[in-house]
DNA sequence: ACCTATTAATAATC
DNA sequence: TGATTATTAATAGGT
């Protein structure tokens, strides 16, 4: 198609057979991707070279499922030739599923291979979220179990720390009282007693007071 | 090719989509049997259409001949791992990828379809559970992300409290010797002032010295 | 199905 | 190998 006519027979150069190879091999895959997604077919070619080395392509699925769909299409075909009005139904639905499919594929090679070559649109990328949340949620992933349970001992840790807090103040003022009732003594150039502005000072601004709790980024997923 | 460029999507026209398969499956065909005879190769050639309908080439011998073929080559090109290493590197990608893909899809029947027919053992379920880890990570779960802060701020916020709750103690102790050495008085009802037994109780057995801090369930995600 | 204006593929060449 | 380009081949939209 090009530089003049060629003609339907064996190219007896090698190497303009090898490269016409390589040229025409890569045109019919890509017509068969093109085939596949402009009309919703599915397509899968074998390709042996001269030298026996393998090409292939499965535009959906694996070659071993399109192999296997053969398998059966061309048996049945072969056995029944009559209207398969009721298995229209069942093609309909598995029709459904294999959408799916192929979003979840166009998604793992989106995520696996060079995003340049593969796009996905908004709305695929939505739909793929969509299955996806599904997906997590029919799985119930063992970490977000832990993280939760996690987050509730910590959390009524907190609120036994806090209570204990003020259980320690109270008795800190308790003392203080006693003190200041009790006698006049007291070494004055301690300070005063009144440990309230110590606590929230460490609360706002925790590090510049306290050292060796800054491994928060330690958590183990 | 012809009175109009076409973009590279899904014919929505169906009656457009049906002439557009039957002219391109002939094409695609035309191409491979052109393939073939230039360039000594042989080619096979699988087309389902959307409706089920199965379209098929061979260019030499029978389909089942290639395919036969295909599985040998294919199984072998998978064994061994000399010769060409790059294309190896390539394959041996792909192969993952297909697993991958071939676990999703099993996933999803064994999801929606009806898990009687389709099995699924714990150990391709424990693979699965890979899988959708990583996409997790991809899709980068927002909820995951608060989860994280909300544990660290809860741990600094433990942290803290730890520390003040030390501070305090040692208050205590250090006005409960003032009171000792500074006076004999003190309200001899009130029992001693050590408090380290009454936080590690908490600590222990917090609900039942606590309340109000039981609604760690009602966290949100 | 057949026709053609156009686009896409590609043979020859660098 | 990869680009370029002159041609041919394929085909989209009509009839």
């Amino acid at each position: 198609m090009a530089r003049g006519k060629v003609q339907l027979r064996r190219i007896e150069n090698p190497v303009h057979r090898q490269v016409t190879f390589c040229k025409r091999r890569a045109g019919l895959l890509k017509k068969a991707r093109e085939l596949s997604v402009l009309c919703d077919a599915h397509v899968g070619i074998i390709v042996f070279s001269a030298h026996g080395k393998l090409y292939d392509l499965a535009t959906s699925g694996t070659m071993e499922e399109l192999i296997e769909r053969y398998r059966t299409a061309s048996s049945r075909e072969a056995a029944d030739g009559c209207g398969d009005n009721n298995r229209m139904d069942a093609k309909q639905e598995t029709m459904v599923l294999q959408q799916e499919i192929n979003l979840l594929q166009k998604g793992l090679r989106y995520i696996y291979g060079n995003r340049t070559n593969e796009h996905m649109n908004v709305e695929e990328l939505n739909a793929l979220e969509r299955y996806l949340e599904i997906w997590m949620y029919n799985i119930r992933s063992a970490k977000m179990q832990i993280m939760i349970q996690e987050i509730q001992a910590l959390k009524s840790k907190e609120g036994m720390l806090q209570a204990a807090n003020e259980v320690l103040q109270e008795k800190i003022v308790e003392q203080s009282s006693l003190l200041d009732v009790g006698m006049v003594v007291a070494d004055q150039q301690n300070g005063h007693f009144s440990t309230v502005p110590l606590v929230e000072e460490m609360i706002s601004n925790p590090l510049t007071i306290l050292s060796g709790y800054s491994n928060c980024r330690g958590y183990s997923f």
